[in-house]
DNA sequence: TACGACTTGAGAGTAGCTATCAGTCAAGAC
DNA sequence: GTCTTGACTGATAGCTACTCTCAAGTCGTA
């Protein structure tokens, strides 16, 4: 059994946001101590384990309290609930993909400002610098 | 020259956000025509594919601020502008990894729902089916 | 019985959009 | 010449998912 407190460090969820989640029906069913205070048990984490998981490839909210009603139901929507894992993955791989292509663009700002900086070169895209470019390109 | 909305096309970033991106001036001096109407030129649609880039890997709009108003200032930031898109790097290759190990639970869950449906098995992890199973062990 | 460390829920605050709206303008139809 | 349509404008309201603050309750220890 774990405090919330200590759920946050195993699963490095804040305890503000387990609270959040708990309170939107994001947990079934969490037990609590007679003073009120929520005991999460082995297979509580694994719930915040695929909460944390789907949050962080941005399903929202909604979505996941649906996933999680579906479990709930049983048998009958293990199908529904399979075809969402398979979206879910998609959308990983996709943003994958997506962080690549952002990836490529700081590689070629990175060789743009190793370039200027070892050559002492100025700026071509400062628009103070433009100025004088265009004073260049007259002459 | 590019309107608004055709740079929402080009660029895949809806033209609230532009317009929200602009006014929070993330986008140096975009020049309008004489009904106020935005242009951007191929200028503008690098700054938009800076700022796209760095809010995809969870930059927030005041650091991304901070950097355009660097570029801004000229040649003396060339260096801490690098370190930016260096530590941007860094994190987009966290992200990156994050998303792997997401992906990882999320091939199990997948396995975990191919291995019931396929064998036509009862989900464990049902609370109703708790019940059930703890009968069984009992027995 | 006072303290300090822990928890609780309620509620305010925040970031970053996202949607709605009234208003301006230009071009084409009638 | 006016009417309609469509594109753009800024202001403002609303939304999601936290994030933070706070008063109040509980426990163990001194």
């Amino acid at each position: 059994m774990y405090t919330i407190k200590e759920v946050a460090k195993i699963m490095d969820v804040s305890e503000h946001t387990l609270r959040f989640w708990a309170k939107n029906g994001l947990f079934p069913e969490i037990k609590r101590d007679q003073n009120n205070v929520r005991l999460f048990n082995d297979n509580d984490l694994e719930w915040v384990k695929i909460v944390k998981c789907l949050r962080k490839v941005g399903t929202d909210n909604k979505s996941i309290k649906r996933y999680i009603d579906l479990c709930l139901v049983g048998d009958s929507t293990l199908k529904e609930r399979y075809q969402i894992i398979l979206d879910t993955k998609e959308k990983a791989l996709n943003q994958m993909q997506d962080l690549k292509n952002q990836l490529e663009v700081l590689d070629y700002k990175q060789a743009f400002y190793e370039n200027l900086i070892k050559n002492n070169l100025s700026d071509p895209w400062n628009p103070a610098n433009k100025i004088q470019q265009e004073k260049e390109m007259a002459s």
